[in-house]
DNA sequence: TAGTTCGATATATAATTCGATATCACCCCC
DNA sequence: GGGGGTGATATCGAATTATATATCGAACTA
């Protein structure tokens, strides 16, 4: 309805997809119907304070009242906040994987897999920044986690190569959605 | 109607009352009329976004989504620019009129009208640190910059003195509302 | 191919805000 | 005492949202 509510119905379209979370996720979440959040994020509703709070506060988001004084400050702050926790989620996956790598290579039987878990870090580390705005970061942080707890339980092979498979397939949508067209140098095994 | 929404009234209710503006007076502004603005204020209504960032926007507010990562830097930086702003302006104010004190002070005739101009700098500077949230800002730096500019244009006496009747008044204001009942070791002259 | 998920869309109803206006109490000042 | 300014309140109709429900097409998947 009222243009100025756009950006603000932009950004919480942005933090929920940065969630991974589905209009009807939120939805269940938030007791706003799915379709109140499609106008919502639409931007052809002038939604009330306490909905917009609401919303806000399910994404991990704080509203506040800046001085226009501060305004340069503020979102200097946000803006290397969102920077920051990209690079944070995707440094501390890619760290975590290559301690792995370690772990794995000292066991003769298990050099493939670490190999191809290295390849995928350096991969997955190379690719991320190119899809800043989006989902992955909490699934690429649960596979990791997955992988690191089968790991350290004794890394039974077929659940490691599952998870490694899961991580390849990860790795390639990551590539396959990234929003600038141009693909990376190395080929990719599609499936689709 | 929603408790989420009353700190946000508050924060209207006290940039509004910092800015000495009367409820019709930003009603005017807003084209939001003064009933609706007292709901507001009171947290009796569930506002629409498209207001809530109107009213912001007019008392020089803005709207921010803010990471939860990044909120507590942003409310320091919130923080300390209101306090700067608040500082900023009575020492600006404590300043000039110092210097216009001065610059009485070397004619003869204007002595006595210097003398009364440093005590109520005095005064004033020590007074305000007690009345931190509200309207007198503005109104100070207004009558202050009338004094300079008059005393630029010449210094006519009867304006100069006029004009610090005026600054006397407000001193005295100032101190009647302070927030914190107990008054300042020195008697006022008190018209009421 | 059939089934699922996702987002967009279309209703209809109930609840609430919004805007206009008027009134009241309070305070300060002439 | 009267007059002006301020804020709170009430009432009324109009506008808009919230809600529930159902549906639709597109994309993906088994």
């Amino acid at each position: 309805m009222n243009y100025q509510t756009v950006p603000f119905a932009e950004d919480l379209l942005r933090a929920r997809t940065a969630k991974g979370w589905s209009q009807r996720e939120l939805s269940a979440k938030a007791n706003v119907p799915q379709a109140q959040i499609s106008r919502i994020e639409r931007g052809v509703v002038d939604l009330r304070l306490s909905t917009f709070l609401e919303l806000a506060r399910l994404l991990d988001l704080e509203v506040a009242l800046v001085p226009r004084s501060a305004i340069t400050a503020v979102t200097t702050i946000i803006r290397e906040a969102g920077a920051n926790a990209h690079l944070r989620t995707v440094r501390g996956a890619v760290n975590t994987l290559n301690q792995l790598v370690r772990v794995l290579s000292a066991d003769r039987a298990k050099e493939s897999i670490a190999q191809r878990l290295a390849t995928l870090a350096f991969e997955i580390e190379h690719l991320a920044p190119t899809n800043p705005t989006h989902a992955w970061q909490t699934e690429l942080a649960e596979i990791v986690a997955s992988l690191q707890s089968e790991v350290e339980a004794g890394a039974d092979p077929s659940r490691v190569t599952e998870l490694t498979d899961y991580l390849t397939k990860f790795r390639n949508q990551l590539a396959h959605r990234r929003p600038d067209a141009e693909r990376p140098a190395y080929t990719l095994d599609d499936e689709d």
